[in-house]
DNA sequence: CCCTATAAAAATGTATACATTTTTATAGGG
DNA sequence: CCCTATAAAAATGTATACATTTTTATAGGG
């Protein structure tokens, strides 16, 4: 695991106070590695939105914000439909074979963590957004699919929101299935438009 | 100007060839830098577009791809008119004025270079689109456009183009005049759609 | 001649030391 | 007491030197 993994993985679980400042020092210390890979991780987690740069103040760890959710899950609603339709003509038995084995292993394992269910989410769409061949608005919305993981935890706290969203996920594979792209997408846009819903509430009603 | 701007410039100005390997110590030698800077704006040039990580082989120069241009423009055409209807009911004269301010500076001054007039063409969108006071949608439609920038110099190449673009650019304007925000979405996406219609045309004569 | 295995060379990655910039603390005037 | 100016301290930025990885060249077997 490499030093930009290893904080990610240490912001996701909360080990740093949200408001709280890194320097590039303490982090040197606290991963035992010299300041140069330590500003490389840096780079690439402001890139991401799990750091915010002061500047030349160094690095602060961003507070939760429901708007940054909304504006995140509005893009998504209106990209990841596009991309879906896009890979719709391009299907086949195997990519929807393989995007189906993805949720059944998200059914059956109960003793999967939120992070696991979020990267298996996440691998169900990317599995079938990447049949369009389409990598520069694949990588746009891996990207706002990234900023959105730093908040996957809460989301996926809610068992009753993970049941609907698995029933979501099977009726866009079987629409995607008998060919019905346009069905597929109106599905894809609510799926994610009730996921943004229920981060933003959450997140309002105080727990951010 | 920093090293990464610097490096920007020259890639603009076609100082490297499309598929060109650069390697770390070509740049420091060639910037009279180390390499430890030459690290930090290859990170941020990779993340723009303007070059290519052959993952541990080093960056390269990328080709001109009219599928990169198609997906950015198709993306553009989704988020901007989003964003510009969510700074509708935020504007008021003051940034309209600032707005038609730029257009006018467009319109006269026939001395700008083609990268002064793709500087100007965004700055017009951006005031509008930053009344709309959401960060993080603003952020990602920014670095869009910065993926774009490495193609406006074929654009503004067509003065016929120019003008049709400054024509649309003052319907959008008197659109969100007259707070008919509607009109002015349809408008914009127009006008994104056909920017990037004439750009992939031009890609795939040849000239790519 | 082609293919794999090994050695040499080249490139990237990182630690340490120093330079520059930014922030904080201190002193003095009003 | 507050405000600005200066000095000290702390932080970031960068050069050099070394470590590690990757690529290329070379040798030997089939």
């Amino acid at each position: 695991m490499n030093l930009y993994q290893r904080i990610k993985k240490d912001l996701q679980q909360g080990r740093f106070a949200p408001g709280q400042v890194l320097k590039q020092a303490e982090l040197a210390e606290l991963y035992d590695v010299s300041r140069i890979p330590v500003r490389d991780a840096l780079q690439q987690l402001k890139s991401e939105g799990w750091l915010t740069g002061h500047g030349k103040r160094g690095v602060a760890v961003p507070r939760f914000d429901p708007l940054e959710v909304e504006d995140l899950y509005l893009m998504r609603m209106r990209l990841e439909p596009l991309l879906q339709n896009l890979a719709a003509p391009q299907l086949n038995a195997e990519t929807l074979g393989r995007a189906r084995d993805i949720l059944d292993r998200m059914e059956s394992d109960q003793t999967l963590a939120a992070t696991e269910i979020g990267a298996l989410n996440w691998e169900f769409h990317a599995c079938l957004y990447r049949a369009a061949a389409r990598p520069t608005l694949f990588a746009t919305v891996e990207q706002l699919h990234r900023q959105c993981e730093r908040y996957i935890g809460y989301q996926s706290r809610s068992l009753d929101y993970q049941d609907t969203s698995q029933r979501e996920h099977y009726a866009i594979l079987d629409a995607l299935q008998r060919d019905d792209s346009d069905t597929a997408a109106t599905l894809l846009e609510q799926h994610i438009a009730a996921a943004g819903q229920q981060l933003v509430a959450f997140l309002r009603s105080g727990s951010g």
